[in-house]
RNA sequence: GCUACUGUGGCUUAGUGGUAAAGCACUUCAUUGGUAAUGAAGAGAUCGGGGGUCCGAUUCCCCUCAGUAGCUCCA
């Protein structure tokens, strides 16, 4: 997919583009004011404040038919230098333009100019309106001013340009195929998971299939974690308000929380992390510096109140299953633990085959004492800690204000879905805040008293957003091992009984062996049946007839693949046992 | 939550101011087929829910619920 922010000349005309736009919806609607229309990784879009009105999706096309009349007429754009004073006075009735300037430095102001319409903008931009033809608007919403909802909703169009007809083309095949890879899409296909509006929203259930893939993905990291020394704990989804206020959690952040529930003059919460629940493990019996790092893992039940419109299929449910843990370590074990949780990562990544990622060190935003906890040595402790980890562990990334938890600055691990924003897959938390507030102790060498530092870890991040992205990735074509079904057996006939003696026993087989395997002699053509299978993604299609019997063979199909190889029994059972064990594609 | 759009049998969709159409799936019968759809018959929806306008609404209006896209990548 392209990026209209790392191309130069794409961001130019991009940006030129979004002027075109807010010149056609200042004809169409006079009264429009512009906030900022920036280049941004899917193209550009304008934020316009339209008074009463709203765009609408007929409006669109309107637009985009007078953005192609202007380009026609293309119009040459100029470029000039004005002093602060002057462009206050430009644009002295338009506060979006008044608020901008305002912040911006005297004697650095740029306005450009084409035909009839002028906006404040540093550019730079291509030098006539004749180059922008091939364009699309792509969609448009509403848009908080600044991001704040307390802020008036502005009218946001989306769009992208490009330099040709054939790239605008491709470009725009592209967007139609990630609809085609949603998991959303994927899931409901292949029978993953299910929603229901009686169950309720952002609650998605597991049908037999995807719970094959989503317990696969347990062991999986479960294995994992043990050989790393891990210990892995039960623990309820509920838990008394007093916890999470002793955690902090009520205080920052009850707003994702559901409410609370009275029973017998207690009140009691749904989790929306474990922290709470691990730290009181921890807190069961005294420590000795000897025990740490002590590694608590879990496969954990949580309820967080999404806002109804963030919620996304499994990608974001207000029920998920965090692959969470809670490593106590001493201050000098920071590092080798952080560094061990990184290579984690990147060895899970390894796995399924995950290039294509973004590491951001998020930090506290200062200003904001509401979201954090407000100790400011604690905070310069545990960023400057966390970044001289990373930095000596030498991974790249990008720093992130505001984007830390409550407690402590984290390391995220990014990936883009096939539709929609970045989301976060793994995190690795360093928290000095928590452990203190639950009074954990270790008795270190000297005897003395001392609070353990906790770092808060998620590999798969919620097993089931990790199941979203990876049904993206391979567009439901599982890897071997994670397949539901692994291997369907077709005989050719379906009322030839030798025939089908011979199937069952080849299914019992490898049943016995572990591999997941189904046989299909419904009474339907062959044709019909591997159409079938095809359409369900399954890795291996075994055909058998009077051949195969005969001689003790099957003869193999790899999914999406027309051509056929016919080996022996034992042949294909070792095979199969090798890429399932292997975490193979098949291809 | 906010803005816009959408909501028709299990799924994908058509359609209309006079109570609804098709394909797939499902059931039954026939067919026993060598690698992406065998044929026929049958059953299945009060058109998300509630209210209103109208002689009459699935179709128009209001409310509500749910889904989809987007909601600080500064001129």
């Amino acid at each position: 997919m392209v990026n209209f922010k790392e191309d130069e000349n794409l961001e130019m005309l991009n940006h030129s583009c979004a002027h075109l736009m807010a010149q056609a919806v200042k004809h169409l609607f006079p009264q429009a004011k512009f906030w900022v229309g920036p280049v941004v990784a899917e193209g550009f879009y304008y934020d316009i404040d339209l008074g009463d009105e709203v765009i609408r999706d007929e409006d669109i096309p309107k637009i985009e038919k007078e953005m192609k009349k202007l380009a026609k007429e293309g119009k040459k754009i100029y470029r000039r230098e004005v002093s602060k004073a002057e462009a206050m006075e430009m644009f002295a009735n338009d506060p979006y333009k008044v608020d901008l300037i305002e912040d911006l430095e005297d004697g650095h102001i740029t306005v450009y100019d084409q035909g009839d319409f002028t906006d404040l903008c540093r550019g730079p931009h291509v030098e006539s309106t004749k180059l922008l033809k091939n364009f699309k608007l792509v969609k448009h919403s509403g848009a908080y001013w600044k991001g704040d909802a307390n802020n008036k909703v502005l009218q946001r169009i989306y769009g992208v340009c490009f330099p040709t007809a054939e790239e605008l083309e491709a470009h725009l095949q592209e967007l139609e195929e990630a609809k085609e890879r949603d998991h959303r899409k994927i899931g409901k296909d292949m029978q993953l998971f299910m929603v229901d509006d009686l169950i309720g929203r952002g609650l998605p259930m597991f049908l037999p299939k995807g719970y094959v893939v989503w317990q696969e993905l347990e062991n999986y990291i479960k294995a994992k974690e043990r050989k790393l020394g891990y210990k892995h704990v039960m623990t309820p989804c509920v838990g008394t308000v007093g916890l999470y206020k002793t955690s902090g959690h009520w205080d920052h952040y009850k707003e994702n929380m559901f409410p609370a529930m009275e029973v017998e003059g207690e009140s009691f919460v749904l989790r929306p992390m474990n922290c709470p629940h691990h730290m009181m493990i921890y807190a069961n019996r005294m420590h000795s510096y000897k025990d740490l790092p002590l590694r608590i893992g879990e496969i954990a039940h949580d309820f967080r109140f999404e806002s109804s419109g963030t919620l996304k299929g499994i990608e974001r449910g207000r029920h998920f299953c965090q692959n969470d843990a809670h490593l106590f370590v001493t201050p000098e074990q920071i590092k080798q633990e952080v560094s061990s949780v990184v290579d984690l990562i990147f060895d899970v990544y390894k796995d399924f085959n995950i290039t294509d990622y973004r590491c951001v060190l998020s930090l506290r935003d200062p200003e904001d004492k509401v979201k954090y906890h407000d100790d400011d040595e604690m905070w310069n402790t545990a960023e400057n800690a966390l970044r001289e980890v990373l930095d000596s562990i030498g991974i790249e990334y990008t720093e992130e204000i505001g984007e830390a938890a409550f407690y402590g600055p984290k390391l995220d691990v990014n990936v883009k879905p096939a539709v929609g924003n970045e989301i976060t897959l793994s995190t690795c938390q360093l928290d000095f805040c928590l452990p203190a507030k639950f009074k954990l102790t270790y008795i270190d060498k000297d005897g003395e008293k001392k609070t353990p530092v906790v770092l808060h870890r998620a590999i798969l991040g919620s097993l089931d957003r990790f199941m979203a992205y990876i049904l993206e990735e391979t567009k439901g074509n599982l890897p071997l091992w994670l397949a539901p079904v692994q291997v369907k057996v077709l005989p050719v006939k379906n009322d030839d009984e030798e025939l089908n003696a011979y199937a069952n026993e080849i299914a019992d087989a490898l049943s016995d062996e572990d591999v997941r395997v189904e046989v299909d002699n419904r009474s339907e053509k062959l044709g019909y049946r591997m159409r079938e299978a095809q359409m369900e993604k399954v890795p291996y299609l075994l055909v058998l007839g009077k051949n195969e019997q005969e001689e003790g063979t099957v003869t193999y199909r790899i999914h999406g693949q027309r051509e056929t190889t016919t080996v022996t029994r034992a042949e294909f059972t070792e095979l199969v046992k090798r890429q399932i064990a292997n975490k193979e594609f098949v291809k």
